[in-house]
RNA sequence: GGGGAGAUUCCCGAGUGGCCAAAGGGGACAGACUGUAAAUCUGUUGGCGUAGCCUUCGGAGGUUCGAAUCCUCCUCUCCCCA
């Protein structure tokens, strides 16, 4: 099939990324690889450590996936085994070793999302767990005679849990190991990851040169803020976008982004070319329309363009005009729980689900965030009529359909 | 192995016998203003049909009319010495 040359290639590649370590060293690479017409083998390593895949960390399968496009072989590794340890970059404190079911369960969820992005058919997916498994305690003192607990420490993220008291567990320092190991086992040409894994990288490079093989090519992408915008988008801080979300939850969330947050999000979210994004964010545009604009580029990348514009019309439809959304959720009230007709409206927002305490939902209803039927109730003793098909709303942005079954 | 410090509510962190459901900050939620943006302002933030009651301050016991606070043991963490 033949590949592109290497200046283009590179030129593609390049697109939304930090850092390539080294860069001629990655031309060098390319060329070779078209000249020998061999794919090289590009590796990306995901932790199923939470169940879900959301923008953020799609950025390098994206990645990944262009390098697929260019004919390179695409390594997938999935660390099962190094999620055990848990990745201690960016962390503040050990995380929570998981369970074998716990991974493999995730394993499965992240491999059936990647399909939204990587041509799974035409992947090489590897379990760490393959050599992790087997491997002596000697091989393993032999890795970790490979650094030194100096070069450890030069890191940000230990040495300032280091200096304020807070644990480090031995097993944390051979992640880093683990990582590079894993490029040794598959040969990688080039290995992807966050910014935050450059230290990762890097000691893959090292290890390939210590057992005399070529060192991979470090590449770096972006970290993603989340829709809080101050926090790397995490499944546990909750400010992520997961790809297989509804599309109206995703433009929703795309929505609430901080508007100077759009740029980056347009760079690493979408496929939107450089051009209509800078058109996009030009100051004659309201940047709640270009907004709309991202929000819509990122739920056609991973449903369609016509699921992007239903979503777009529905949220105008509910935020603009005020209208009701279309697929409200019906909630049915146990026909128990009503008293001629009647429920306590703390009972009614803790039944439907909308609160988990009566507390709560006490505090809702004093503060006016509850309405029903759109009109506001403020008294947390009323006790409300129970008209099957009223609307009751809490917050901005939660609504239910509220009838009676048994 | 020896010595010292510590574990408080979602997080950080005050509190060293009753005035403590526990200051302050962060986060979160709700309201106002808006564009489901930011900033700002206000309120709320253990549970309970709530002027009251119940359960919380690493765990288990104990002292006391009364314990987050004092004592004993245990678990975990950090620091210093070796």
């Amino acid at each position: 099939m033949g590949f592109r040359k290497a200046e283009e290639q590179l030129e593609i590649i390049r697109r939304g990324v930090i850092d390539i370590v080294r860069e001629d060293e990655l031309l060098d690479k390319l060329r070779r690889s078209r000249a020998e017409n061999r794919p090289l083998r590009i590796k990306l390593g995901l932790d199923p450590t939470a169940p879900d895949i959301h923008i953020g960390n799609a950025i390098p399968i994206h990645k990944l996936a262009a390098f697929q496009k260019l004919g390179h072989t695409a390594i997938l590794i999935i660390g099962d085994y190094t999620a055990m340890v848990g990745d201690p970059t960016g962390a503040n404190k050990t995380r929570p070793m998981l369970s074998r079911e716990r991974i493999m369960a995730n394993a499965g969820t992240y491999l059936n999302q990647i399909g939204k992005i990587l041509d799974t058919g035409k992947i090489e997916l590897v379990y760490n767990s393959k050599w992790f498994e087997k491997m002596s305690f000697s091989e393993i003192i032999n890795l970790a005679a490979k650094i030194t607990v100096a070069r450890m420490m030069e890191r940000d993220d230990f040495t300032q849990r280091y200096s304020s008291g807070i644990p480090i567990s031995l097993h944390e320092l051979l992640y880093p190991l683990m990582q590079g190991y894993d490029s040794l086992m598959v040969k990688s040409d080039v290995e992807l990851g966050g910014t935050d894994q450059l230290f990762n990288l890097l000691v893959g490079r090292d290890l390939q040169r210590d057992w005399g093989l070529e060192p991979q090519v470090a590449l770096t992408t972006p970290l993603l803020e989340g829709t809080d915008g101050q926090k790397k988008m995490s499944k546990s801080l909750g400010n992520y976008i997961g790809i297989t979300e509804e599309p109206a939850q995703m433009f929703g969330k795309a929505m609430s982004i901080r508007d100077d947050l759009m740029k980056k999000y347009f760079v690493l979210a979408t496929d939107l070319d450089e051009k209509s994004v800078d058109e996009l964010l030009h100051h004659d545009v309201h940047p709640r329309e270009a907004k709309a604009e991202l929000a819509k580029a990122i739920v056609a990348r991973y449903w369609d363009t016509a699921a992007a514009e239903r979503a777009s019309e529905e949220f105008d439809k509910v935020f603009k005009e005020h209208k009701l959304p279309e697929d409200l959720p019906e909630i049915l009230l146990p026909r128990n729980e009503l008293k001629d007709g009647k429920i306590w409206i703390v009972k009614l927002l803790v039944s439907s689900g909308f609160t988990k305490t009566n507390g709560e939902a006490r505090r809702l209803v004093a503060q006016g965030g509850v309405s029903i039927n759109d009109e506001i109730f403020k008294d947390a003793d009323a006790e409300v009529n129970i008209i099957p098909g009223m609307v009751v709303k809490v917050g901005k942005r939660r609504f239910a359909r509220i009838g009676v079954g048994d």
